[in-house]
DNA sequence: GATGAATGAGTCTTCATTCAT
DNA sequence: CATGAATGAAGACTCATTCAT
């Protein structure tokens, strides 16, 4: 998706420079709200040095959402139907929360992308995500017809994993503003929380 | 909150309709990257005259998230302890997933403000929510120690259901790109899901 | 080919005090060689006030050419079948001398553009110019078919009207380095020139 | 008229190439519409390596005009008393049109900077390019004076001279675009008209 | 000789805000 | 009340030129 030329050692470094200083500021600002210069600034290049490296501010934008967004659905790829439904689930939530804590810019970058409209990844949803999600979505039926997980609609599962485990991401100062955690302290009472939550919903009942 | 001065009804109606054209450019458009143009365009009135009636930019971005923010936050109020506390809260979460539906621009407003760091209403969330939000988790905790609910972490669960709930307005062009429902069909499956999610959450299990 | 919208007094005049720097500018400068400070400057308004009166630089420059092209062919338009064939042609080059003489930046103008490959006018030559000059060229085909001119291709000799006449204009710099004439005087000794030139060139000889 | 220092046959080869792109470049776009950039990959060459071999893009565009003005004036140097005059000139004339055909490009270029107010040949023109027309136009005025060709202003007879041949370079696109000629094939008319057109000119008449 | 890296000085354009009427 | 006119400040991007290797 980028960059097929061979690139020196200087060239490489430079770019991950800018890379790692755009997802600082994107994440905070969005697109538009973010300038040139505090990407510079925090990349410690020159302006014009930005744009010998990257075409535009859009690309640097789409080359961090496109490098991003591959490694950020790992976790959803590696949900598979090798262990026990239930403990499979909930691992792909925790490891979701887990990403959230440490990676926590990258979520904010991608949910000011969607908040706004999604309008330089929206082809990536309406593809290769979507068809990710109604195949998890199918393994999830599967062990539903098994009754290995409680009958549950796989799909808005799946939203709801992303939702609570990301809101600690995105909506991080609200977390904070109302827990005053200390440091990241509340992300083992939110990683017990999800896992009771999600135990529950998921365990097949006798009726 | 604001406007101590004496109206006139003309004043009044043109306020309304800057504030309305204000939500629809806020919410999809970040502070930064919205314009007066659109905003003045979107309200059918000049630029000069967007002036007229509130001080800045600023100004009419500040009005709105405080006017809604207090109307934002009353099916939380509502929630209390006059009704089956596994009802109230079921009922909270539809509520606010009603909202989602009806008003995403409101959701949206605040999940753009929020993701970048709240840094105009970081005061209202580290006061009057906290309070409030606080009050609340008291409430459940009450609910808990009677046996009326399970033992579950109420903050975390409060989370739970803004970012569920919310996630239906924020994250809607994702949704859409996923599901491609046909209208808003896709609320009934979701309030289903959440109504299951959180019934088997909050129900208390002997062991 | 431009601005419907009814303008206010002040709108039209400085429209037009924009305008004629920029004929000013552009004339001497290429598209590309003028910037819009120049422009600026020489209209007594500020760099974004110019834009608030075009939306850009290059609408001003098509704008400019779009205006001045249509006076520009008059001449030839004028060209008709009322009078004799030979004053009608040598008349036609000598108001096209006048017009390098008292319109020289116009005539830079079009040179510049069409030296550097018409860019934004090459449809305006294929389409309307391209008919005109067909037209007038079977009016002289008429003529040389009823013997009132020699005998002589029509494209060619509206080409070397052209050329012979708004050399003076286009090449001005060169015709004063070598003529060093007082003023305008040596427009006299074009037109004499000219008019010698073209007479022999059409009176039709006996063989 | 510059390069004192011995020159290895790289460096000869590469000055050229140099300026065989910078005419290809120069000649289209303006001095200031020009980039290095252009020249650079015209040029097969890496930007820096450009200004190895010349101070400044001003110095490759200085160079290639004096350059070339020497070899554009040969065809009139060329023009002297040993033929027939009429013959002489229209000799004159027609070589002039076969370089408007075989070297547009140095065409253009000059036109380009002539109409621009030729800020950096100005010099070239109102010295030697002065000095060498008004010594055909001594020699023509001789002809006159022996009767041998017919009474008529030499100074704007050489203009007209160039003017029309080198129309058919500058005002390439326009001729073209009114001509639709099949490749080179209306420089044969043209050639016949020029032919035409001064030799009636410059035949004495009996009156 | 040659080139990757870097930048200061522009250049067009946008935009919140002010002014005058 | 309302708006046409105007602008200072900023922002993305360009480009000739320099530097270091």
């Amino acid at each position: 998706m980028n960059a097929e030329q061979p690139q020196t050692r200087i060239q490489k470094k430079n770019r991950e420079t800018i890379l790692e200083a755009a997802l600082e500021v994107f994440s905070s600002e969005s697109f538009r709200g973010a300038t040139l210069d505090q990407i510079a600034l925090a990349a410690g290049l020159s302006k014009p040095n930005l744009l010998y490296y990257f075409p535009s501010k859009e690309a640097i934008y789409t080359e961090l959402l496109s490098t991003l967004l591959d490694t950020w659905l790992d976790p959803l790829r590696a949900l598979d139907g090798s262990g026990d439904p239930i403990d499979e689930i909930i691992g792909y939530a925790l490891r979701k929360l887990e990403m959230s804590r440490d990676f926590p810019r990258e979520s904010r970058l991608f949910a000011n992308e969607i908040v706004q409209g999604a309008p330089r990844i929206l082809d990536q949803i309406e593809g290769p995500l979507r068809t990710l999600v109604d195949q998890k979505a199918d393994l999830m039926r599967h062990w539903i017809a098994e009754g290995k997980i409680a009958e549950i609609d796989p799909h808005h599962l799946i939203f709801s994993i992303w939702a609570t485990t990301q809101h600690y991401a995105d909506f991080n100062v609200q977390v904070r503003g109302i827990l005053r955690p200390d440091g990241d302290a509340h992300f083992d009472d939110a990683a017990a929380f999800l896992t009771a939550l999600f135990r529950r919903a998921l365990t097949p009942r006798p009726d």
